[in-house]
DNA sequence: CGAATAGTTGAACAGATACTCAACTGCTGA
DNA sequence: TCAGCAGTTGAGTATCTGTTCAACTATTCG
């Protein structure tokens, strides 16, 4: 009996899938993975979290910085916010965003390594 | 003059905002860095990064191995594969995925050390 | 107080995207 | 040669997502 319903196929390799089915990790790490990632995964927020990389920036800043409003810059620094990947003070009228740690510059790094082949 | 059509503010620290100007990267830059952790960006897609960092794997045994179609499980092999994160290798009717440089890896590490906090 | 500017927010809309389904190719073995 | 399984592919669909727009809050300054 099949455990997995969609998989209409037979197990090929059944001990090697079962080796390494030992060695995955949960569903929700894949899920906190994915979800982490996909916060690099938007032109606009990658240059958001680069640029925060460089100075600490007010949504003002960002948004003549990218060119675009302060709406989808504060819409974008907000999903950020929220997965901890920038933080925030603010002074006056002012919101001044940074990063919030530095595995943001080691991701982008690593990213940047891997496209330049 | 503004250049940038769609920001309505005035800019708050015009010097700031240049010294980063011109430590930002090309356009295409981070539109490839985007398209690059968008990949990653998808939970399936980790998980079939994971398993194969575990080891070399035909559709069929990745198929069985997420409890997902052979086409579902394709589809995202294809995009992997046009990203060049994965390589393939045709033996008989079976076709095996295994990482294609050991960046996939580094990231995957870098995402998991970052959500453990 | 009231005007002005910085920033946030929610609804709405358009474009992207992940899976399904069905039809296909390619290899193998009888 | 043909049946059968592995894998791929394109169209269709439901869902997600990024930006816009308009209305809102918050802070400053006259």
């Amino acid at each position: 009996m099949e455990k997995q319903p969609h998989c209409e196929c037979e197990v090929i390799h059944a001990d090697v899938v079962q080796t390494v089915k030992q060695q995955l990790l949960g569903e929700e790490t894949y899920m906190s993975l994915a979800t982490l990632f996909k916060l690099f995964g938007d032109s606009t927020r990658v240059q958001i979290l680069h640029a925060l990389e460089q100075h600490e920036l007010c949504v003002c800043d960002l948004a003549a910085l990218l060119g675009m409003t302060k709406s989808a810059i504060s819409h974008q620094l907000k999903s950020l916010r929220l997965a901890r990947l920038v933080k925030y003070r603010r002074d006056g009228q002012n919101v001044y965003y940074s990063l919030a740690d530095d595995h943001v510059k080691k991701i982008i790094d690593m990213g940047c390594e891997h496209i330049s082949e």
